[in-house]
RNA sequence: GGGUUUGUAGCUCAGCUGGUUAGAGUACCGCGUUGACAUCGCGGGGGUCGGAGGUUCGAGUCCUCUCAAACCCA
């Protein structure tokens, strides 16, 4: 074995080895339990980013266990067709290329695309190769392949049927640059400094005036009415008079709605029912004509008069001088808001009234809402259930068509020759009405989402009933970043509910977000994105999951710091290297019964046991962060530490051969099992550490999860930490003296408890190699003390270390004057404790007992220090 | 405006249902290289847990208010 390890010579071939062994792939097998997790598809046109990395880390633990806990373990990996992002992008390339999809025409255009798919869209999977994913590759699906294409079909078709899916006009989100509509979570807030035009509007027949409020001043040429608050009193007797609009000329009424918030602006909002979502509702309310007046570039149309063709930000310019010079305009005022802006390509979007697709969303929300209400399903951590519930609590209906050719295209056919509308699972040829032939499909296609809203059935066969579905469907948890619970998590539940009568998965386990070290989201446009891919080569895939998953809470966001890679990569190597060296002392190992346990032996193998049992717990309950601390902690402070080192002697004993075989034993029982323990989170350093160990089997991913051996010596603990204390004790003293390392000193020890006293001189041989004694000595409690010694008090335990002419009197005089403050400090603070009634009368006992025990230690150990003191002072 | 999260050592984070002298990594200081590892070992300094109040025998850990930051929704 090399001397480090070295990621980039393992990893490639265990990847393949396990992928050509079938190890990912699993049948459906009625005998065993199902555990599955279906992917989150990731957009055919991603690339990995450290988000992915660590939702697929976290995927990929989680099945790595159960897999090795015997579960018929399915992980369903696939990627999304992602419309809007996907057509951009071939859309681009065909600017290159000096021609657009309208040029090539839509058949063409959608051949280009598939052929985009087909030459870049495996590139996401690939990379989650490189991160060790373990799904079945085997069951890959795409949201737009045949079986899904036939299960959007079928989802479609039958919500139609029930009047869940239905055409309007409604005010939707446009967003002009990319030229389709987009859903309302597709919209993204930003805050913007803007301004609150004042403008007075002339009361019809009156001198009044009415001032309202605006930030977007150039949608008062499409106002048909005004807004006050009912119960406004500034305005009562304006409602239902008539306002004359400037520069447009058009009488408009004055009307009272509760949507009015009577402190904003002047209390008085105008109403552009075309060009707001509000307004629209109010318009609805208030039977008010919509007059849009904008066009799908949001440039001004010709209901704007003299202001057509500009742009809507022009207009707005413009617009707002003329006001000023017709002395319309009272006053701007600076003001902050929320601007609605496209995902995709951040241009402000403009609300504006179509004809588009909608799901109605009341009757899918409610079972949706019942099964976190009942238990049925529920958020990890458990605060996501709050944010799901607000949210389909007070869901609106969803627009699902979007003007792209990239995507599932609408079954629904319009006849030319009676208006019929047509929707069906197979593609009619006629009309059923009219018996035409003149049928014309809607050109739109559905939001990418309402494909992956049925992922966790579509990819295991729905509508067909398939056996996948039987075993492995609901799954059995979803693995997910916080930020597409809306878009997506919420959609798989209310449409499983729907098509499933079932919960898609009793869990979703959600994941916080990936943020550069500043806590900045990572973006192209900061340019402050980490390649996975990159990580993976320096510092190797192991060191990138194990990074991800420790060092932060579950829900919560990580930061990532390059540094963290470093102390994880050494983490890597020193697993490696205790492995190593574990094997280096394997080579004439021979299983067979072993001799007496020393108490080493038996402290690492209850400590051992118990951190099996921690670990376990804690992937249990998702808490990847803490299992994989735990094992942390274990390897590097209890097993390289102490354990090896304890481990040596023995080892290089050639007199008594069964002690050899004994560690030797130990060291590997305890190695092997723990390999198997982080092989869900570093799979390709324990496969090959593994595959040098002498143990029967074919690959680590295949090994039984390690059942908690059924041993607990915990006098082994307490008395391993006494002779632990007290090597540490004499090193301190080593290190305070200035002793130097090499040095060995004579180590005097007073110990009048008869099993303490036992521990220790059982443990002389440790105590001399490991805290560098020449001699170690159990003094006779009677005997006489050492003048000239260094010494450190334990609880029952004196030490001294003679250390004629090495020492500094006044330095050993000082540590034990500082350490009798510490005591005394201590004891105080516990004399308080144990003299308040309250705490004696009102704590448990066991709790009082345990501080009563305390105190009598520390006032032994305070006399004692105090004695050694008057000794020293003495001499 | 409503909501969620976060605020613990210089930095990054743990700290479960309240109960010893609040932990780790990293950084820092001192010492150290003959057989697992300098991507290492040993030792050390460093925080009173954003602030105020409250509940309790006892609070980093519960409650109220407050300040700051991030995010979500309107």
């Amino acid at each position: 074995m090399a001397k480090a390890y070295d990621s980039s010579q393992v990893e490639g071939k265990w990847y393949q080895f396990w992928e050509e062994n079938g190890f990912f792939h699993s049948e459906v097998d009625e005998k065993k339990n199902p555990f599955s997790i279906v992917m989150p598809p990731p957009n055919v046109t991603g690339a990995l980013h450290l988000g992915h990395a660590m939702d697929g880390t976290i995927q990929d633990i989680l099945t790595r266990y159960k897999r090795m806990r015997g579960f018929n373990t399915l992980w369903l990996p696939g990627t999304d067709h992602a419309g809007i992002a996907t057509q951009a992008k071939v859309e681009a390339q065909l600017v290159k290329e000096g021609t657009s999809r309208q040029e090539l025409g839509r058949e063409k255009f959608l051949d280009r695309v598939w052929e985009w798919k087909n030459q870049y869209g495996g590139r996401i999977t690939q990379q989650l190769r490189r991160l060790g994913a373990s799904c079945d590759w085997e069951r890959e699906r795409f949201t737009m392949d045949e079986g899904c294409s036939r299960a959007v079909r079928e989802a479609f078709v039958t919500l139609y049927q029930k009047g869940l899916i239905y055409r309007g006009n409604y005010i939707v989100n446009w967003c002009p640059k990319c030229h389709t509509t987009i859903s309302d979570i597709e919209v993204e807030h930003v805050d913007s400094e803007g301004n609150l035009y004042h403008l007075r509007y002339p009361v019809k027949d009156s001198d009044e005036t009415l001032i309202v409020a605006t930030t977007r001043p150039e949608t008062m040429l499409g106002d048909t009415a005004v807004a006050v608050h009912p119960e406004d009193e500034r305005y009562q007797h304006l409602i239902g008079k008539t306002l004359i609009l400037p520069l447009v000329g058009r009488e408009i009424p004055i009307i009272a709605d509760e949507y009015v918030d009577r402190e904003f602006g002047t209390g008085a909002v105008k109403i552009t029912p075309a060009h707001d979502p509000n307004d629209f509702e109010i318009g609805l309310r208030h039977q008010l004509p919509q007059i849009a007046v904008m066009d799908k570039e949001a440039k001004m149309n010709e209901h704007a008069g003299k202001y057509l063709g500009l742009d809507r930000f022009e207009a707005r310019k413009v617009i707002v001088e003329d006001l000023k010079a017709l002395g319309v305009l009272v006053k701007i005022d600076a003001h902050a808001h929320a601007v609605g802006e496209c995902y995709r390509c951040a241009t402000v979007i403009e609300p504006m009234v179509s004809k588009q697709w909608f799901v109605k969303m009341e009757p899918l929300a409610k079972p949706a809402i019942e099964v976190i209400k009942d238990g049925r399903l529920g958020f990890v951590p458990d605060r996501f259930d709050k944010i799901y519930l607000g949210w389909m609590e007070n869901i609106r209906d969803w627009c699902i068509s979007r003007q792209l050719w990239w995507g599932h295209r609408i079954p629904v056919w319009y006849c030319d020759d009676c208006g019929q509308e047509i929707c069906a699972k197979e593609d009619p040829t006629s009309c059923p009405s009219c018996g035409g032939v003149h049928l014309k499909q809607d050109p739109d296609v559905l939001d990418t989402w309402f494909s992956s809203g049925l992922w966790p059935f579509s990819t295991m066969g729905w509508p067909e009933k398939t056996p996948e579905l039987k075993q492995f469907y609901p799954t059995s948890v979803l693995v997910t970043g916080r930020d597409i619970i809306f878009f997506w998590v919420a959609r798989m539940i209310f449409m499983a509910m729907e098509f499933k009568k079932e919960v898609p998965f009793p869990k979703v386990m959600i994941h916080g977000l990936v943020l550069d070290s500043k806590g900045r989201k990572m973006s192209k446009s900061l340019g402050n994105g980490v390649d996975p891919i990159e990580v993976i080569e320096q510092y190797g895939a192991d060191t990138l999951r194990f990074m991800l998953i420790t060092g932060n809470t579950p829900g919560n966001d990580l930061r990532f710091h390059p540094e963290r890679l470093e102390a994880t990569r050494n983490f890597c190597n020193k697993i490696w290297n205790a492995s190593r060296f574990v094997l280096m002392n394997l080579e004439d190992y021979e299983a067979g019964p072993r001799g007496e346990l020393t108490l080493a032996d038996r402290w690492i193998l209850t400590r051992y046991a118990s951190m099996v049992e921690k670990t376990t717990e804690a992937l249990e309950s998702f808490d990847l962060g803490e299992a994989g601390r735990i094992l942390y902690e274990f390897i590097w402070n209890e097993f390289c530490d102490w354990y090896i080192e304890l481990s040596k002697p023995r080892l290089y004993n050639k007199e008594d051969a069964l002690a050899r075989h004994t560690a030797q034993s130990i060291l590997l029982e305890v190695l092997e099992g723990t390999l198997r323990l982080l092989h869900p989170f570093m799979p390709f350093l324990t496969e090959e550490i593994w595959q040098n160990l002498p143990v029967e089997g074919v690959s680590i991913m295949m090994q039984s999860w390690p059942e908690a051996p059924a041993y607990h010596e915990e006098d082994a603990v307490r008395n391993m930490t006494l002779l632990m204390d007290a090597i540490k004790a004499i090193r301190n003293i080593r290190a305070e003296m200035k002793v130097s390392p090499g040095q060995k000193v004579e180590i005097l020890i007073l110990a009048a408890d008869p099993s303490q006293r036992q521990v220790l001189e059982q443990g002389k041989a440790d105590i001399l190699k490991l805290a560098g004694g020449a001699s170690v000595e159990l003094l006779e409690a009677t005997a006489e003390k050492p003048s000239q010694a260094a010494s450190a008090v334990l609880e029952g335990v004196e030490i001294y270390l003679p250390l004629k002419g090495l020492m500094d009197l006044d330095k050993e005089v000082a540590r034990l004057e500082k350490e009798i403050a510490l005591v005394g400090s201590e004891q105080k603070v516990l004399e308080v404790k144990l003299n308040n009634p309250g705490f004696v009368g009102k704590a448990p006992a066991a709790v009082v007992a345990k501080e009563r025990e305390r105190a009598e230690g520390l006032a032994a150990r305070k006399i004692a220090l105090e004695e050694r003191l008057k000794e020293l002072q003495q001499s």
